[in-house]
DNA sequence: AGCACGCCGACT
DNA sequence: GTCGGCGTGCTC
């Protein structure tokens, strides 16, 4: 009899031994009884040892699923790894890192149907000099990490096309992570115009079933080439030969909830285990990234300078609406715009606590009942939305404070700005790209499409916008409300402004030069590197700046979270985790309310740990507070 | 995650 | 008396 430990995708880290005559491969799915019901299990270890006196009785696997193992021994290590190093459940980092039909008894058909031309030559533009001696830098035979720094619009893109064409052409996959999913359909069509019909993509807006069929044909390589979101990072790589993290900067490839895994930190961990190169690219790096790359020297860094086709980079100006959502200035600059049939980019940044309703007589502020976050005012759908937990009200006609009807709604919303623009320039085709029109899979289509076929006058949109997007005509580009970033509890505020300024700003003058206008005034230590395009210079005070405060990457930070219905409990187990932490002798702020103290009704306390050794800090964690209905989020990027 | 078990409040 | 609320604990 031959005995398994089988691991179920449900919030445990322990798994549960099964017994069979069969010989069964690790990373097999098995049907098995588990607690009276019929449930899928993948077949992490043969074992030898099991305590009898802890177990009742070992159950037989009813059944193998499939011919072949659906995980390789390298995913269930990197599994093991994600949970304990993010403290999260094993069960739930494999629910993660499987399509959620891999977890239905239906049998896996790992039957491979050929394809036939994989690359079109013609379709590669020839690198320039500077982008050539990059693509000849890159080593593709054993795992290095490779920072791209490079001013958009300087061709980053079509390096690793070139790269990934050799990997390709030695029979080899490659996995090109993105940070959204709108970003995954425009690069599908850049990628197929050269990689044909070997061009797959894996986000979470695909139907069970397409994710499924998705992530199974890049496991059988009949897809070369796969552009994936943050849940990429648990595809099969058995046969990939190389790793493109796209945009290395972004925020979303760290999962906020639990498990609050990192997609680039965990790629860059699984490269090193299966000895294949990882390529970041950026044109604004994170600070922990440019650290590594330009004094620790674990990454490699390669800087391009200069722009394709040596058009010159944007001028910045800084300019403080007077008394309007826009200043005159940039009305004015709108109007040339448009006269000139140009498109411009208008960004409204939505992060902070910037857009609510308040009362013009008492202050009072309309803020949601169940998260204590200021409500945002949606004028098409006419009502308040909760943007933590969707929540819709009524458009209150009076204050409930002091009865007055004197309701004003401060910051500026993307509609309020598309509103504006509509009441000023009269008939002009304007587009708004946000979380709200960009969450059907169409809708989203025709707006991007519409702006590369250049039918848009203005395009409005938060900070989706800056992300990647190929557009010509695009000359002027505005962003508004920039300075509410620093209305967050976060010490990478600086660095997210900077870099969705830069970024922003890399829109404009893709053909011609372009301008770019800042509706704010911030500290003039960030003005000069802006105005300067001096991103580098930011990264270098910045690392100073990081070093003498002992944050990131000078250190790991660790984030407690106690989130409970009843007020009380939140605190007492805050207070209980206080306790354990004191005599420990890790550094730690708190126990604090969080910044935002309330979500979904439940209310919020937090611990934040700081600490020089991130490996004997999960340890005590591991041993002391875990299952003490805390959350942690490890390397957070979100203070909340 | 489910599902059973178990101990207190509001009904027939 | 008992129906049912959801807190706690277990699943090989």
């Amino acid at each position: 009899m031959n005995y398994y430990n089988v691991l179920f995708n449900i919030a445990l880290s322990k798994s549960f031994t099964y017994k069979s005559t069969q010989n069964i491969e690790v990373g097999s799915r098995v049907l098995v009884d588990f607690n009276n019901r019929k449930k899928v299990g993948i077949v992490l270890e043969k074992t030898t040892q099991i305590n009898i006196d802890d177990i009742k009785e070992i159950k037989e696997i009813i059944s193998i699923l499939d011919n072949k193992p659906v995980i390789t021994e390298e995913l269930i290590k990197t599994i093991n790894f994600a949970s304990y190093y993010y403290l999260s459940p094993r069960g739930l980092i494999l629910r993660n890192a499987l399509p959620s039909k891999a977890f239905s008894k239906e049998p896996i058909n790992f039957e491979k149907n050929s394809i036939k031309k994989q690359i079109n030559h013609q379709k590669f533009f020839n690198l320039n000099d500077e982008q050539k001696k990059i693509y000849e830098s890159i080593d593709l035979k054993i795992f290095n990490v490779n920072l791209i720094f490079g001013v958009t619009g300087s061709g980053k893109t079509e390096i690793f096309l070139h790269l990934i064409r050799d990997v390709i052409e030695k029979g080899k996959n490659a996995l090109v992570l993105v940070p959204e999913i709108v970003l995954t359909n425009q690069y599908k069509r850049v990628f197929e115009e050269k990689f044909l019909y070997t061009v797959g993509v894996y986000h979470s807006q695909l139907t069970p079933k397409q994710k499924f069929l998705e992530w199974l044909m890049f496991k059988k390589q009949e897809k070369r080439v796969l552009l994936g979101t943050r849940s990429a990072a648990f595809v099969d790589l058995s046969d990939t030969g190389l790793i493109v993290v796209d945009e290395e900067n972004d925020d979303s490839y760290k999962q906020e909830n639990t498990p609050s895994y990192n997609a680039k930190d965990l790629l860059i961990y699984r490269a090193k285990q299966l000895n294949i190169p990882v390529i970041l690219s950026s044109a604004t790096p994170t600070v922990e990234t440019y650290y590594k790359a330009s004094i620790t020297k674990k990454f490699k860094l390669f800087k391009l300078n200069n722009r394709i086709n040596n058009c010159e980079l944007p001028v910045i100006e800084f300019s403080k609406p007077e008394n309007n959502l826009l200043s005159i200035k940039s009305q004015e600059y709108i109007k040339k715009s448009i006269e000139e049939k140009q498109t411009c980019a208008i960004l409204v940044n939505r992060r902070g606590f910037a857009h609510f309703l308040i009362c013009g007589d008492c202050g009072y502020i309309f803020r949601c009942p169940n998260c204590n976050v200021s409500l945002v005012y949606h004028k098409k759908t006419k009502d308040l939305k909760c943007h933590f937990c969707e929540s819709s009200f009524e458009i209150p006609k009076k204050c409930p404070n002091c009865s007055s009807y004197n309701i004003k709604d401060v910051g500026t919303g993307t509609q309020k700005m598309e509103e504006f623009l509509r009441e000023n320039f009269g008939n002009i085709n304007i587009a708004r790209l946000d979380r709200d029109t960009a969450s059907s899979k169409k809708n989203a289509y025709n707006i991007v499409s519409n702006l590369l076929d250049g039918k848009i006058d203005i395009i409005v949109g938060t900070s989706m916008i800056s992300k990647g997007y190929d557009i010509e005509k695009i000359n002027l580009v505005i962003i508004s409300n920039i300075e509410s970033i620093f209305a967050l509890p976060d010490f990478r505020a600086d660095e997210k402004c900077v870099s969705l300024i830069i970024q922003t700003a890399g829109r404009s003058g893709r053909k011609q030069k372009g301008n770019v206008i800042i509706e704010s005034k911030l500290p003039s230590r960030l003005e000069n590197f802006i105005i300067n395009h001096d991103y580098e210079g930011f990264l270098k005070e910045e690392i100073n700046l990081r070093k003498s405060l002992n944050y990131p990457p000078f250190s790991h930070l660790i984030r407690i979270l106690s989130q409970n219905t009843n007020e009380k409990v939140a605190k007492q187990n805050i207070q209980q985790c206080f306790e354990i932490l004191k005599n420990s002798g890790f550094s730690f702020l708190g126990p604090t309310k969080c910044p935002i103290d309330k979500i979904k009704n439940k209310y919020r306390y937090h611990i934040i740990i700081k600490t020089n050794d991130i490996f004997k800090t999960l340890h005590f964690i591991t041993a002391e507070l875990l299952d003490k209905n805390l959350n942690f989020d490890v390397d957070p990027i979100s203070f909340f």
